[in-house]
DNA sequence: GCGGTATCGCAAATGATTCACGAAAGGAGT
DNA sequence: ACTCCTTTCGTGAATCATTTGCGATACCGC
């Protein structure tokens, strides 16, 4: 499933020149070539991304791009014309996620676009919920019986690995290639030390969430006892 | 009650050209040809919009802008000539509030001129608040436990951007292309020492609103402690 | 009792903060 | 246009804080 991406922009070589781009990358483009076609698009297509150039007729861009905020969440790129720093600054206050300068390079445009829809996607808040802890990827929050918690960013990653392999039998070279990848600088053991600290944290009376399996690893359990 | 438009043009012609459109759209129009009798004229009229030449004979399109918007909060739309970016800048700069590069299409002054009002008369301030911090993006104040505080530009901008990401963790990196986009002269430790001279401001105590994730980034959060 | 595991403390490494300096930009007054 | 003053902001050094690997020792489970 391609993205479609709605490019709106007066000048009608440019607008032609950045949909073949886009179209060359894999996404499906419109054109629209003055502000008010340009909303009566939108509204029509529910693009995945809209390209909106500053300065159009009929109905201006910022104009435009206050209008698509409030009515929807679509990631916007502007276009600005080249040192125009305080209409810039109108654009992103008003709500595009990115801007680009005049004259650009068609594949930064792509790059962009793609960074964009890679943020905006990725704004789900992930959350992991296993029995009285959660963790949430996007705040970096953990919370223990309702209470939050600070972990470093080791512990953070530790406990992450833990909680998606929850009931499952972790080995420490598991736990240190789950967790670091192969960059990890220290022995296996160095991993008890993480365990021991993480426990600290997480555990409560009654409720010791990662067990140890004697002579092989670490199990993280969600069941209170 | 239709909205009065000063137009203060040298070129005789274009300027009645430009005032028979306005006029046609439903606007009360009137002319200057220099800058002097145009800086009398806004005193006279107090119009509600002035479309200002950048060049003009007696007072400078410039000057006469400069002079303007310290008396007044009267939307300006300045005419340039073509090929002029570094008047561009120096005429937004000044404080005018959209430019039009000539030749124009007379159409696209009166959609500008229209939005620009729109914009300046929906004074729909926009004003986010996140516990004992209000920032207000019309008027550009902020606000710590009612207190007035001043920011920078750049602080401003980043406090905006922590604003709009409460709760969330950002890195260096996604600090600066959030704020600044992608024309940041500095490595990312530069953000440290902007985040310091933000939190000197904005910290209170028993309060630290932005808190440092370590190895990751910096966080926003809108609760006491 | 023995090999594996927990706990503690330390020190090195890494990261963050603070401070001051200087360049650059902006503004005021002449 | 020129000068002087102020503000801003990136940079780097010094200081401070946190993290974390690792060893020593005590403690378990088998």
């Amino acid at each position: 499933m391609s993205d479609t991406v709605l490019i709106i922009e007066d000048d009608v070589r440019i607008a032609n020149w950045v949909k073949v781009y886009f179209e060359r990358a894999g996404f499906s483009a419109q054109v629209a070539h003055d502000g008010e076609s340009g909303l009566a698009l939108a509204r029509y297509l529910a693009p995945d991304l809209v390209i909106l150039d500053l300065t159009l007729p009929r109905l201006d861009g910022v104009e435009l791009c206050g209008i698509l905020r409030r009515e929807s969440e679509v990631p916007i790129i502007m276009l600005t014309a080249r040192e125009a720093p305080a209409e810039r600054v109108i654009g992103l206050d008003i709500g595009a996620d990115d801007y680009i300068i005049k004259p650009f390079d068609p594949d930064e445009v792509i790059a962009r676009a793609e960074a964009v829809l890679r943020r905006v996607k990725g704004k789900v808040q992930r959350i992991l919920a296993r029995g009285h802890i959660t963790l949430n990827e996007t705040t970096r929050g953990v919370t223990v019986e309702g209470e939050p918690v600070t972990l470093s960013q080791a512990q953070f990653a530790l406990l992450s690995t833990f909680m998606r392999h929850t009931n499952q039998v972790l080995t420490r070279d598991q736990l240190i290639s789950l967790t670091f990848g192969h960059e990890f600088n220290g022995f296996d053991r160095a991993i008890d030390s993480q365990v021991a600290r993480l426990r600290k944290k997480i555990s409560r009376d009654g409720n010791r969430p990662i067990q140890t399996i004697y002579g092989v690893g670490y199990k993280f359990v969600a069941e209170r006892e």
